[in-house]
DNA sequence: TATGAAACGAATACCAA
DNA sequence: TTGGTATTCGTTTCATA
C-alpha cells in the first residue's frame, strides 16, 4: 500500500466534509487537475483507506432502540463468539477489548420487545458467551465520522 | 416529515450495498424513473434520512488506537459534560446509556500516549466526571452500516 | 481535449383527495 | 380543482480515455 502524502489528506478532508463534491471542483481549490484527484481517490479506494457510504439515521428507520453491550467470553472462545455475532443482522458494531468484558457490540432494533428477544433467544444459543450486561442507548450526543486528523500531517502517514 | 415508502426503502438499500450508484441505473432496476430516485434521494436528504459520507479506516490514516471510555457523571452533570466532551476531536461518538456508567464515548487516537495524554489531561479537565473506564480495542470484528431493515417493511415507517 | 454518461432544472402529465 | 408525484426532455456538468 502506497503511502498516503499531503493531497491525499486533503482529499479526505474535503470528502469527510462533502462526499459528493465533484472531482473538478476539487482539484481546482487544491490547484490540480481533475485527473490527479481521480487517481487519487480510486487509489486510496483500492487501498480500502475509506469508502462511499450512506449513513442512515436509525431513529427515522424505524431503529428506535440502540445498545451497547459488553460481554466476557469464556478463554479461548472470542473469536468464535465474535463470528456468531457478526452474523446477527441487528448488530453493527463488534470489537474485542481489554478489560473485564472483552467483547462490546452495539446494535439497533426496532423496539424493547426485540431487544429483550435478541438477548433472550439471539445471545442465549450462542456457546461461550460468560455474560453480558446491556447499556440502552437514551441520548446520542454526537456520531461524527470527520475524524481524520486534520493538523501535524507535514510528513506521511501509512503502513 | 415524509413517511418512507417501499420504493425509499429499496433505494436505501441499494445505497447501502453502493452509495455511487447511478440514478438511471437505479430507476431501471427498480422499474421507476430517472427522475424519480433523484426527487426520491433529495427528499430523504431534506429529510436526514440519511447522508453520503466517506468511512475512513482509522488505522490507515495513522489512528492506532481506538477506545471506548465509560463514564459515570455527577448528578445534574451529564449533558454538560457530553456538551465538552464534543468539542474534542478525537471523540467520535457520545451516548448517554442506562446503567451505572451513563456517558459512553469512542474515541481514535494515534498512540498509546495521545490516549493518555487524553485521559490525564482533557478528561480530567472537564467538570462533572465523576469516573471513567477505559477499554482498548484490540481487533475489530464488525463495523457496518447496512443496518437497515430489508424484511418485514410491507407498510410504512417513520414518524 | 473530446466524447459519452450522468445529473439537474423546469415544464408537463398523472393521480388522488 | 388542487396538491403532490412521476416523467420527460433539453442543458449543463462531470467522468474518462
Amino acid at each position: 500500500m502506497r503511502k498516503l502524502d499531503l493531497l491525499d489528506f486533503q482529499i479526505v478532508q474535503m470528502l469527510q466534509f462533502d462526499a459528493r463534491r465533484a472531482y473538478t471542483d476539487m482539484g481546482q481549490n487544491l490547484g490540480v487537475s481533475e485527473g490527479t484527484i481521480r487517481s487519487r481517490i480510486n487509489r486510496m479506494l483500492e487501498d480500502g483507506i475509506f469508502q462511499f457510504i450512506i449513513h442512515t439515521d436509525p431513529l427515522k428507520v424505524g431503529l428506535h432502540v440502540q445498545a451497547i453491550i459488553s460481554m466476557s467470553t469464556k478463554l479461548g472462545q472470542q473469536e468464535k463468539v465474535a463470528e456468531q455475532l457478526g452474523k446477527l443482522r441487528a448488530v453493527r458494531f463488534i470489537g474485542a477489548f481489554s478489560g473485564r468484558n472483552d467483547l462490546i457490540i452495539q446494535a439497533y432494533f426496532r423496539s424493547n420487545e426485540d431487544l429483550v428477544a435478541f438477548v433472550n433467544e439471539d445471545l442465549s444459543r450462542i456457546e461461550g458467551i460468560a455474560s453480558a450486561e446491556v447499556s440502552i442507548e437514551l441520548k446520542q450526543y454526537k456520531d461524527s465520522f470527520s475524524y481524520v486528523p486534520t493538523e501535524g500531517l507535514q510528513d506521511t502517514v501509512g503502513s
